[in-house]
DNA sequence: TGTAACGGAATGAACATTCATTCCTCTAAC
DNA sequence: GTTAGAGGAATGAATGTTCATTCCGTTACA
């Protein structure tokens, strides 16, 4: 192959020529479309019931009821695809869980609402809270992906050490405690749906308690 | 679907229970050769990087020094070879850690001999540990490999109905517990490894403080 | 009628698996 | 002690398949 006249510097899975050719047709805006929509619902779908890898582009072109050509007009790549996916969610996420945080209420009643929100929607959205945990360091997310995740756990640590400041949590790293809770609460999920057992028959109020227990100083 | 008649009822005693399960482990180990093993090291550990999907054959040969065909002398194919791990990293794990359960030992002495013994296998098999994690429901296991699995959530599940019989846990769905204990290990596990921290420098004790009070009652 | 969006067969790359060939090791004849 | 050769083990290029992506004929709408 020639050596291009490159714009192209680095070094993507992607093949530069594509590139190039897609370089004069530009994908689609990201005003929220029906199409787009179908296909990031169906992508959503099968990555969380196969794996990115395990999921086949011409499938997704199935369940969304599309050409498999149509998500190449509002998605550079399969890549790409995925890396819009994370973000809508873990953004959708972020919000409902984040926003309006009360920063001056006391420890016990800020984690509870952390909880009663985590759990509200992964009860509304199970597929995307599995999605966000499988992909959660994935290699195929890119800068900008991880960056939202990064600006949440921030948060997090924040509130913990203030916390464990006050003697209202164990002391320790805030990392394990973090981990604790994030992976308890991920466990609950998963050992329902390992067995089809809807989210909102799980006792949360029980949950909530266990881990208020487990972390309380 | 016909339910295997199961020999663990409610009346069964722990040491009953333990008992089934060591009578399912094999008592031998496969044969081992030195090329066999060296295909499944590299495998588990591309698979732990990349995952089932994201791994090619020829990759685990080259990482393994083989030939790609040799592979196939080994095993049937990629699936039966990433079933053999997963049937001998779970047998090591469900080994060293169900092995001469104290049926009789109190009640907080078995939660920590039990957390105690995971947290050594983790120690000293970090990949060994990530790649049961990852792959615990994939569909490419096969029922042999589910059978490993579902014995030892078995003996872990008669373990906390006894102890929630003697109001010694919290009382609730056994699986919610189980939940939030494997689902936290989990947790701080993965969070070491997103930052390379080595899991000998966890401070597991703190981690088994927290999770013995979550669960307690 | 012209233009933008769409569908899905076509394309080439990458993959899992095979198989004709080579390599190794052990045995036994001299 | 050397060597011929038999047979199992190993190899990696070849094979057929599957996949992400492209491309162009069709459709919908102005």
């Amino acid at each position: 192959m020639t050596p291009p006249p490159s714009k192209l510097t680095e070094t993507t899975t992607t093949a530069e020529a594509a590139a190039v050719y897609r370089a004069s047709q530009p994908v689609i805006a990201p005003v929220a479309g029906s199409k787009r929509d179908q296909i990031m619902e169906a992508a959503l779908g099968l990555f969380v019931e196969r794996g990115f890898y395990g999921t086949a582009v011409p499938e997704i072109a199935d369940r969304a009821s599309v050409g498999a050509g149509t998500i190449y007009r509002y998605f550079e790549s399969k890549e790409a695809l995925v890396n819009a996916i994370y973000r809508q969610e873990k953004t959708k996420f972020a919000h409902l869980v984040v926003d309006d945080f009360p920063a001056s209420a006391t420890t016990r009643e800020q984690f509870r609402l952390l909880f009663d929100r985590m759990a509200k929607f992964t009860i509304a959205n199970p597929e995307s809270f599995v999605f966000l945990e499988l992909h959660h360091h994935a290699r195929y997310l890119d800068a900008e992906s991880r960056a939202v995740e990064e600006r949440m756990m921030l948060l997090f640590t924040h509130v913990v050490s203030s916390a464990q400041a006050r003697r209202e949590l164990k002391a320790g790293s805030p990392r394990v405690l973090m981990g604790i809770v994030m992976g308890a609460f991920v466990g609950i999920v998963r050992s329902c749906i390992e067995i089809d057992q809807p989210l909102d028959q799980v006792d949360w109020t029980l949950a909530e308690q266990c881990l208020w227990e487990a972390i309380r100083s």
